[in-house]
DNA sequence: CGCGGGCAGTTTACGGCGTAAACGAGACGG
DNA sequence: CCGTCTCGTTTACGCCGTAAACTGCCCGCG
C-alpha cells in the first residue's frame, strides 16, 4: 500500500546481529561492559529510548539492576556508552578499517563511503540515532554525527593530504556534518512517525483530517508527494551537490579573497 | 579569550521577554494554558530540559503540581505544547504576520526571511530546540523545524505562486528543512557544549588532552581553526547556496528529464 | 439570606525510577 | 582453613508522573 522504494535501498541491509539472539538463550555468564552496551543498543531499537531503564536491562541480561553499576556509572554514561559503540562500528564493520587508512581512491571516494556508512547505521539504529545526533559531544568541535576523535582525525587528514588547506578542511568538516545530520537524522525522524501512525489509527477518521487539511489547499494537493519516501536518492543528490561545491572550494584555492568562508 | 563573532550576529537578539519577569512578581492568580507553556519554555532556558519536572515547574508558578494536569494531560503533551508554542511564534513575532501573507518580494526573500525566522529561535531558546528538531511530528511529512501545518502550507503555497511545480515546491521543501534542522542543532549543540565544558574543568587540565591529541597530529594542528564559531557566515553561505540550488531547479523546470530528484 | 453546585487547586497515595550502601556467596591463593 | 576479592543481590531513600479523593470558595437561584 505505502509506495515504499527502500527494497532496493544499498543502505538499508537486513540488520542480523544474529549472535546476539543466540547469546542470550545460551546466556553466557559473564556480565561486561561491552555486553551490557550492545543489549542497550538491541533494548532500544526494539522498545525505544523511553522504554530504557536500569531494571529493565538488567532483567534483559538476567540480572538485578544494581548489577550493571559495577561496569557503567549512571545511566548517563551508558547512554554516552551506546553512542560510542553504535558509532564505532564505522571501523570494523566497513570491509576492514578502510576509512582509517588511505586505501580508498581519493577524498570524494572517501566522503561517500563515510556518508554512506553512517548513514547505514542510522537506518540499521533508528531510534538510537537521535542520541547520537543530540548528546552534548565531548568537546565543542566534535559536531555530530561523526562523534569519535578517530572519526574527525580521518576526515581532516584525509583531506588536507588531497590537497585542502586547514581551513578548507575544517570548512568541508562543519558543511558535511550538519549535511549528514540534518537528512539522517530526518530520515530516522520520519521512519518513527509512520510507526508510530500505525499505533493509534483511532479516531474518527476523516472529520479531524478534513477539517484540518480543508484550510490548507496546498497541502491537501501535494499530499501524496509529500508522503513519498525518496529518502535514498535525495540524500545521493544532496550528498554529490556537497562534493561539487566542495571540489570548486579546493580547486579555487590557489585565487582566495572572494569572502567565502570556505576558503577563508 | 573566545574569539566570538556573534556580537554582530543579527539573529543573536537579546532575548527579554520582560513581560515574564514582571509577570511572575506581581503574580496574577490565575492559571491557564499559555502561562503554564510560557513558564516551562522560561524554565528549559534556564535549567536544560531534564531538570523540568512537575513538580518544578507547579513551584515556579506557586502552585502544586497537580494543578497543572487541569490545562494539560501530563507531560508528554506538555513538551508537545512547549515545541508548538516556540514555533508559532514565527507568525506573531515577526513584524506583523508578513511570513503567511504574501508582503515579501519573491520566494528567495521569503525563504531566506523563514531561515533567519528559525534560526532567531533556535538561539533564542537553545535548550528548548533539540526538542522542535527531534519529537515525532504530527504526521509524516510535517519535518522538523518547520513543524506547524501553517507553516508548511505557507512554505508550499509561495513557491507554487512562484512557479515551482508541486514536485519542485515538494522537494525544496525536503532539501530546505534538512539544511536548516542541519545548521541549527549543530549550532545549538556547539552553544551547550561550551556551558557544559564551563561546568567542571576539573581534572588535570593536560595530561589528558595531551594524551588524546598526540595521536591526532590533524586535530592538534588545526584545532584553533576548529574552535572558531563562524555560525552566522556559514549559514547564510550554505542557505544562498541551497537557494542558488532551487533557482536552478526552477528554470530547468521546462526540459525536465535529467533524472535529478527535484524535479523530477 | 441561604444553599447547592461547580470551579480551582490541594492532599494523599501508588508504583516505578536512579542509585547509595550494606550485604552474601563462591573462588582462590596462602 | 581462612582471609580477601570478585560479582551480584538486598534493602532503602528520595524523586518522579499521575489517579483519585478532597477541600474552600464563588455565584446564581430559591
Amino acid at each position: 500500500m505505502t509506495t515504499s522504494d527502500d527494497d532496493l535501498d544499498p543502505d538499508l541491509v537486513a540488520v542480523t546481529r544474529g549472535t546476539d539472539a543466540a547469546a542470550a538463550l545460551t546466556r553466557p555468564p559473564g556480565l561486561d561492559r561491552e555486553r551490557i552496551l550492545w543489549t542497550a543498543v538491541e533494548f532500544i531499537d526494539r522498545h525505544g529510548l523511553a522504554a530504557l531503564t536500569m531494571r529493565r536491562l538488567g532483567a534483559q541480561l538476567g540480572v538485578e539492576a544494581m548489577a550493571l553499576y559495577r561496569y557503567v556509572p549512571g545511566r548517563e554514561d551508558l547512554l554516552d556508552g551506546v553512542v560510542d559503540s553504535v558509532v564505532e562500528t564505522l571501523f570494523d564493520n566497513e570491509d576492514g578499517d578502510d576509512l582509517y587508512i588511505e586505501d580508498h581512491s581519493g577524498w570524494q571516494d572517501y566522503l561517500m563511503k563515510l556518508a554512506h556508512g553512517v548513514r547505514r547505521i542510522a537506518l540499521a539504529h533508528p531510534s538510537v540515532f537521535p542520541l547520537v545526533a543530540s548528546r552534548p559531544p565531548a568537546a565543542p568541535w566534535v559536531r555530530p554525527p561523526l562523534r569519535s576523535l578517530r572519526l574527525v582525525e580521518s576526515f581532516l587528514g584525509t583531506l588536507t593530504d588531497s590537497g585542502f588547506s586547514d581551513q578548507a578542511a575544517v570548512a568541508a568538516y562543519r558543511a558535511y556534518s550538519s549535511f549528514l545530520l540534518g537528512h539522517l537524522l530526518l530520515e530516522v525522524t520520519q521512519l518513527g512517525a509512520q510507526v508510530s501512525l500505525l499505533d493509534q489509527p483511532e479516531g474518527d477518521p476523516k472529520a479531524q483530517a478534513a477539517t484540518d487539511l480543508d484550510r490548507h489547499p496546498n497541502l491537501l494537493r501535494t499530499e501524496p508527494l509529500l508522503s513519498q519516501n525518496k529518502s535514498a536518492a535525495e540524500f545521493e543528490e544532496a550528498l554529490e551537490n556537497l562534493l561539487d561545491r566542495l571540489t570548486g572550494v579546493l580547486h579555487e584555492a590557489k585565487n582566495s579573497d572572494d569572502g567565502s568562508v570556505m576558503d577563508l
